[in-house]
RNA sequence: GGGUAGGUGCCCGAGUGGCUAAAGGGGGCAGACUGUAAAUCUGUUAGCUUACGCUUACGAUGGUUCGAAUCCAUCUCUACCCA
């Protein structure tokens, strides 16, 4: 990369949502190599669509010659952030958050290195947090934080309605301590996040010019929102995970191949390395050409989170889905045994079920009855439709539901 | 500690003894139309059963009743007001 100013790539990616002192930050970057920590959360054992953007932040940083230090909330999770929640969320365990930081850390390697002279750094503000003593804390730090400020914060506003625990009203502190010995530990400088972070982020950047009178800065980076302003990478069975065990590549692709037009060109900026240029003429495209952007645009994020391989498999089961309308051995399958056939062939509801297509026999039901279901190519309407074990004379058979999910079925 | 209002399906929210598997909206899924898009229109949205129907469900437990989301008691949780 030629431009190693990270500022400039920044704002051309438009991926600077808030600033602290903008100039003054453009001056740090430009004159020193600093390290940026962004925090991640081990409230669940994989990470998500929310954590994707400050990542591409914090490999744009480490490309221009920055530290990355990604900071694993090992001691927070046990609070949670309240920001933007509605309810207080559930506690976690120790063995479940040990194990949550495992797997994090092998899905932000796929964003960072862990090699070369400007290494990410993992650390887990556990270390620092669990044995902080009360009294200590409060009088040293607690003096710092103004409480009508802290309620002004918006993350706080909302909650205010629904209620807010003192708890929980600790997290903005916690997370400002986190950036405070960051900064005493590794002249960390820089903080990023998503834009719901902004206050607690803010407070933190407050707290080390206080004690330190010295420049911290922090940076969030636009939510990636959906035509519906709503964030993205949520779908029915849950949220969209990096984690191929939880939602796999095909999936993965697919989310990013239905986008909607108008997401097209943030998908884009933010979550490809496709050069700005390119960006916009591809989200310039108009009418039906759009799919062109749409597809390059899934093939380049399942590319980066589960690598080359399995961004071409996917674009080919879905090409040859969508587009060949031919059969294809890498559709999703499953096998069935054939000793739970009858007689004289399979129910077309145990088979849906065992698929997992439908969790129930009568939603199963109410698919059928609507012409949702068919079987190699045939729509099936009745409930009751045995289908006759020569189906599966060739070796298999397709099942599909509405337009886009397709599985095959071997018998075993 | 005292008072008040509440806890209903994925979410919001109506319902205040039988017509209630529970209005309405949102969301989801599906059908039509399309570009694997959006918008729109339509259907559908607890489980089991071929079906009659049965089972589970209106914070929890117990009770009143032929019959309860609805009445009573206790408990629990939440918000607000007063301290």
């Amino acid at each position: 990369m030629e431009n190693t100013n990270i500022y400039e790539i920044l704002k051309k990616r438009e991926l600077i949502q808030q600033i602290t002192f903008e100039d003054e930050f453009k001056n740090l970057v430009s004159n020193e190599k600093t390290h940026v920590y962004l925090g991640i959360d081990p409230t669940a054992d994989s990470i998500h669509i929310g954590h994707f953007i400050p990542l591409m932040m914090m490999s744009y940083f480490q490309k221009c010659g920055h530290t990355p230090i990604i900071l694993i909330g090992g001691g927070t999770a046990f609070i949670g952030d309240p920001s933007g929640k509605t309810d207080m969320r559930k506690m976690l365990s120790k063995e479940d958050i040990s194990k949550n930081v495992d797997n994090i850390i092998k899905q932000v390697s796929k964003f960072v290195s862990f090699e070369g002279n400007n290494a990410a750094i993992i650390v887990n503000n556990g270390d620092w947090i669990l044995d902080l003593n009360y009294m200590e804390f409060i009088r040293t730090y607690g003096v710092h934080f103004n409480v009508n400020r802290m309620l002004s914060a918006e993350c706080f506003k909302q909650r205010m309605e629904k209620g807010l625990t003192f708890f929980e009203f600790n997290y903005m502190l916690m997370q400002s301590y986190d950036f405070l010995k960051l900064f005493e530990n590794y002249s960390c400088k820089i903080e990023i996040g998503g834009d719901d972070q902004w206050s607690n982020m803010l407070s933190g950047v407050e707290l080390i010019r206080k004690i330190h009178k010295d420049g911290s800065f922090c940076i969030t980076c636009p939510l990636l929102l959906n035509a519906e302003g709503k964030k993205m990478g949520k779908t029915v069975n849950g949220a969209i995970w990096l984690d191929a065990s939880k939602t796999s590549p095909y999936e993965f692709y697919q989310y990013w191949r239905n986008i909607t037009d108008t997401e097209v060109r943030d998908v884009l900026k933010m979550l490809t390395f496709i050069p700005m240029e390119e960006v916009n003429r591809l989200s310039s495209l108009e009418g039906e050409k759009i799919n062109d952007a749409k597809k390059i645009a899934a093939f380049e994020i399942t590319k980066l989170i589960h690598g080359e391989n399995a961004a071409i498999e996917s674009k080919k089961i879905s090409e040859d889905l969508f587009e060949n309308q031919s059969d294809n051995n890498n559709m999703p399958k499953i096998t069935i045994d054939s000793s739970s056939l009858l007689k004289d062939g399979l129910n077309i509801l145990d088979i849906l079920i065992k698929s997992n297509i439908v969790p129930s026999k009568s939603q199963g039901k109410t698919l059928i009855l609507q012409g949702a279901i068919s079987l190699d190519e045939e729509k099936i309407t009745d409930p009751l439709y045995i289908v006759p074990i020569s189906s599966f004379d060739k070796g298999f058979i397709v099942l599909r539901k509405g337009k886009k999910i397709f599985i095959k079925i071997e018998l075993i």
